[in-house]
DNA sequence: GTCTATAAGGAGATAGAC
DNA sequence: GTCTATCTCCTTATAGAC
């Protein structure tokens, strides 16, 4: 990548990255002009708001993530494994990039509001045939059938992602280990999402 | 309490109100001495920097809420009973005031070396006799006997925190339910409670 | 103890030259 | 497109009058 092409894609490169790294309110527009090696008013020129760029970089992104959400329901395999898929997709996806839980996690908690309308497109009841609702409709035959135990789909769906989101919170900060040595790292996360598997599908027996 | 006695108390309580609610980065001195009544001036008389005011704030609740952590462990009952008081103690603990979850994971996140020097205290293996230790051989020694399936203590504390401090992280941005409507909450709380108590007891049976 | 005044710097954003 | 200069506002912190 050339050093003075395509600077409003320079920008988004390292707007992106600044944002995973230090969130939305700790990063300045000066700072990711001197980061791009532009002046700071360029970022307005290409973007006008700081807000307006932020969502620039993210929706995409929310979009893949949440549209994405239902790829490891294959219907031809066992219900147990299905759920010990989707927590490895999970882990999977959030393994990609380990700054991408923080920051989700982060600005839900700062500005719960910017983030109103992809729970209104991806969580609401209104939105029929989301990937949701075949989630739900699974777990609700399983539980109908016996097979487990009752339980909403709801909260299965919590459980999953409080555990896998949680391990990468706690896992870059040194509390688990008390290093940041990455090998460590690595093992202490591949050992919590065999727990989490482990701990999830032993949770739903009936 | 008089509005015009103990200013340096008032700027205490305000400050932790702040700090609860807009985090330690959103809340600015000027905006503690206008809440409080008083000068911006008197904030850094009493606590000289805003990072000392921080300090005299949380450290004695960080203190508080690390050291009670073994408060439910009493051995007279159950060892699956003890951990189902564990996670009503946590989720009472947390219960108290909603804005403590947010608070911790959105601190711990943003300024993750801050809080090393009680990770030192309480979790580093060279402070012997403290109270994850207690907890750790109550574990070692029912997974020892066969009682409950071979894990380890800490994945059992991570499964136990991370989905307590999780049902509070989510519970209060209308994600679970879509409205913010008080009794809806708390009903979501208390349904989260006794499904994580299912899931980590089931997640931990021989 | 409490105030005014102010330093010294950083933020987001705009006007206008080139 | 890209720049300089600048506006306005806000931040933490200090000096010194009272």
């Amino acid at each position: 990548m050339e050093r003075n092409q395509n600077i409003e894609k320079r920008i988004l490169w390292v707007a992106e990255r600044l944002f995973l790294e230090k969130g939305f309110s700790g990063t300045s527009t000066t700072e990711i002009a001197k980061a791009v090696g532009c002046n700071q008013t360029l970022i307005h020129y290409y973007f006008r708001t700081k807000e307006k760029l932020f969502w620039d970089v993210f929706s995409p992104k929310v979009e893949q993530v949440l549209e994405c959400l239902d790829a490891p329901l294959d219907e031809s395999i066992d219900f147990i494994e299905r759920i010990r898929n989707v927590v490895d997709f999970y882990f999977g996806m959030l393994e990609l990039d380990e700054r991408l839980a923080p920051f989700i996690v982060n600005e839900l908690i700062m500005n719960p509001g910017r983030w109103g309308k992809f729970r209104d497109r991806y969580l609401r009841s209104e939105s029929r045939s989301s990937a949701f609702d075949r989630f739900e409709n699974m777990v609700d035959e399983e539980v109908d059938s016996g097979r487990i135990r009752r339980i909403k789909a709801i909260d299965l769906l919590l459980n999953i992602m409080s555990l896998t989101i949680s391990a990468f919170i706690v896992a870059p900060k040194g509390f688990a280990s008390g290093e940041c040595d990455s090998n460590l790292r690595k093992s202490y996360l591949d050992n919590r999402k065999e727990d989490i598997k482990t701990l999830v599908v032993n949770g739903i027996k009936a």
